[in-house]
DNA sequence: TTTTTTCTACCGGATTATTGGTAGTTTCTG
DNA sequence: CAGAAACTACCAATAATCCGGTAGAAAAAA
């Protein structure tokens, strides 16, 4: 921990035992000094106008926003605070967003009082930090629940990617120079090979297989 | 570092030059044994057949496959093995994809000798680890560059997954007991708030604000 | 209680997409 | 060089979306 120094830390969840319990860990500890307590994002991006804030362990179910979205807001009104998720949720593409929104890291509630410790040491050090349970998730391989996709050639590709700008069909074949019943049959076979049956599940398959 | 144990890392770049640096480098490190350098990624995957690595250095910029998707391979085949991207891109789209598709770290190549030889070490030790320019722009709130868009009603978020899951208008109106007219006149608001003039550009702008 | 917001519904015409495949030419690969 | 794959084009019928707003009822907020 950083010496001689008090981290102004904040926690903002909306469980009051949660608060109650982590109020109980830092109390022991010599160099935190707990900013404050919020149940709400609001009432926590109210105190950050006027107060400063180094660490925050958020909760990303909150009445009043959603964690992510309020990740973000406090990283665009003070990009120094280091923001450590802290919740329950261990799906991955919320851990990815949180990471996405700029958070330092990812904490699991199951995690250990010397665990928690250690990460916001390291997170106040500058590392970006994930307890242990949340490093096995970002290990493992994410994609083994998607459906494998026919692979793509180069020109389905390139409509895709025109499909996925809001062209029409039309447009598409005036910018590629071809006939639109040429766009409208790699548009049939882009729908054909990701087993959908129009535009937009198209475009959310594509994203979900991370081809635009 | 793990203590009388040899370390198998393999290297997978396309340019000679850094093999060769790395090479060098690694030569000086007692328990670090090469297991191989790689300029594609279809070389790798048949030598992961019959070798265990425990570390591989991944470039993203390969000439047969891009990084990401070698990466998502590698973990696939091998999900114990620890994967580095090690690149000169610093987007940090291309980051968080390699995080997606389960590497544990991401190191830009301007990285230091000493801050490489670390990073591995944390890798090893089960840490997902960045190099110190790639921290800095993960701590930075990532969404300046979109244009904020409209907040959605809950009525809206509803229809707007239900059209990226490529359902029409008639079938939404079936699942939300509404008229067609209803369910047409919130796509078309929903159209109006991002901008749009289609579904598909709909679901890609969504998604781009992580409404999906 | 009043005002505002959200939700619901209208609706015909124009535009665009989807559907059902088939098939010739060009490019690529072995 | 031969075979395979990719690309191109066909095309009418049908289905679906998009467009232009307006407006009343219900719910929420002040």
């Amino acid at each position: 921990m950083l010496q001689d120094k008090w981290i102004q830390l904040a926690v903002v969840d909306d469980h009051p035992i949660v608060l109650h319990g982590l109020e109980r860990l830092f109390a022991q500890e010599p160099h935190i000094s707990i900013a404050g307590f919020f149940t709400t994002g609001a009432a926590f991006i109210d105190f950050m106008a006027d107060n400063e804030v180094q660490v925050v362990l958020l909760d990303i179910a909150l009445p009043d926003i959603n964690g992510a979205e309020l990740c973000r807001k406090i990283k665009q009104l003070s990009p120094a605070t280091c923001v450590l998720a802290f919740s329950s949720h261990s799906e991955r593409a919320v851990i990815m967003q949180l990471l996405q929104n700029g958070a330092s890291g990812y904490l699991l509630k199951n995690i250990a009082a010397p665990e928690l410790m250690q990460c916001l040491e390291e997170a106040l050090n500058g590392q970006i930090t994930f307890s242990t349970e949340v490093k096995k998730i970002m290990a493992r391989p994410s994609a083994g629940e998607l459906e494998p996709v026919l692979p793509l050639t180069k020109r389905e590709k390139q409509i895709l990617h025109l499909i996925a700008d809001g062209k029409t069909n039309a447009a598409i074949a005036a910018v590629l120079l071809l006939s639109v019943l040429t766009v409208e049959t790699h548009r049939k076979n882009l729908m054909q090979k990701f087993g959908v049956k129009n535009a937009a599940a198209l475009i959310k398959a594509a994203t979900q297989h991370q081809l635009l």
